[in-house]
DNA sequence: TCTGGGATAGACAGATTGGTCTATCTCCAA
DNA sequence: TTGGAGATAGACCAATCTGTCTATCCCAGA
């Protein structure tokens, strides 16, 4: 059976306000915003912490930023941009070993669930604490899902499902349960339990290719 | 066929730290909060302006919580209260007229993301502004998810599922994804993918009672 | 009418928040 | 060495936050 096609790079992410320059400082600031946000909540930290965290001067940060909602909106583009780079090299290696371009997907997924500092989806708690349609932090996580969606659909119309856009609404849809009861659980098995029923819609899809060495591997579990 | 065992109510919530009793001005400052929380988040909005709301003073919300964590907790377990018992007598209705017990988490689900009041998962906000563990808010949100997830091992069980456990991770997922893409997207159309796929999943397992017909409705849209 | 329980308006407290700004320092390249 | 760019500590600002409390009012039942 010919590989499905590889993924062109998912679109880019809406341009940041601010000019981006490399600057270690810049850099320093986006680091520990991500830490503190992830693990604490975005309202819950205030600027003075993450400035302390970063070693950075506050108007070092509003050099940078034009406002507390500019930084988190940049955090979530980063993270973004992170993740769409490592979904794509992961079905693109996971493609090149002959294996099945969608359950990368869900193999990236348990990989992020299981890391120490998973803390819940970065882009769920963004808009759930920015829930305004203006608000930035809303409008960066929709677009990272946007291109999460898009890369599902690519994905399954290179597997050749019948109908992608329905395949890929069901995929994410699991990809989506999965990162908020890893999250609520604590606990890793969500994302297996998600790979799993991917498998079984992809079946149904008649989509066949290399899954069944991988299904038979979890049944001996 | 016989039809699958009816559900039995699920188990209570945890008590509630300070006596409840019935109280206007209690009911009142419950029905503020939730409004107010479902559509702003939880810590974007102070006590002062769910004071203003419900028409009632400082004193009386500290006489009946003790603190803004409990208001919120409190309000989760209400929600959660009435969440349980819709689905309980919808999957009862759904029962009595001989359709698909399982299938019926997610008509309720569907309307639910359809009501205008619809902003978003309030246990999955809480769990994310407030994510300690000692959080109170996260426990009443982690609660009621297990209530949830026990909810649907229940039916799965009862629709005669081989693997009960697995087949509930597996919807249980479907309905997180569904809450939180029907957020993201605001579009109800999540929920039509999720129900779609747990029909799917549930023929996968051999559960075909009354899907049949239901299914080839959907396709027709 | 009187009393007790429930509720009120709002002052108070200390802390925190996001953002603005001054004066000064550091570093690097010309 | 000098000048410019980048960065600093931290004061300042107005607003907001959660929670505590006083003095007072209202209402219902005895």
């Amino acid at each position: 059976m010919v590989s499905p096609s590889l993924p062109e790079r998912p679109p880019s992410p809406p341009p940041a306000p601010i000019t981006r320059r490399a600057s270690p400082k810049r850099d320093a600031l986006l680091g520990a915003a991500r830490e503190l946000f992830s693990r604490q909540g975005y309202r819950a930290v205030g600027i003075d912490t993450v400035l302390a965290r970063a070693g950075v001067a506050k108007m070092t940060l509003y050099k940078h930023f034009g406002s507390k909602e500019e930084l988190i909106a940049a955090v979530l583009t980063q993270v973004g941009e992170e993740i769409s780079a490592a979904l794509t090299a992961r079905v693109a290696a996971t493609s090149a070993d002959g294996g099945p371009p969608l359950l990368a997907m869900f193999d990236w997924l348990e990989a992020a669930v299981r890391a120490p500092d998973f803390h819940g989806c970065l882009f769920i708690k963004a808009a759930s604490e920015y829930p305004d349609p203006g608000d930035l932090p809303r409008q960066a996580a929709v677009a990272f899902k946007q291109n999460c969606r898009a890369l599902l659909e690519q994905l399954c119309r290179g597997a050749g499902a019948a109908n992608p856009e329905q395949l890929a609404g069901a995929l994410h849809l699991l990809l989506e349960g999965a990162l908020v009861l890893a999250f609520l659980q604590r606990d890793p098995q969500a994302a297996v339990d998600a790979r799993r029923a991917a498998a079984l819609l992809l079946e149904d899809e008649g989509i066949r290719a290399g899954l069944l060495c991988r299904a038979s591997a979890a049944t001996l579990h």
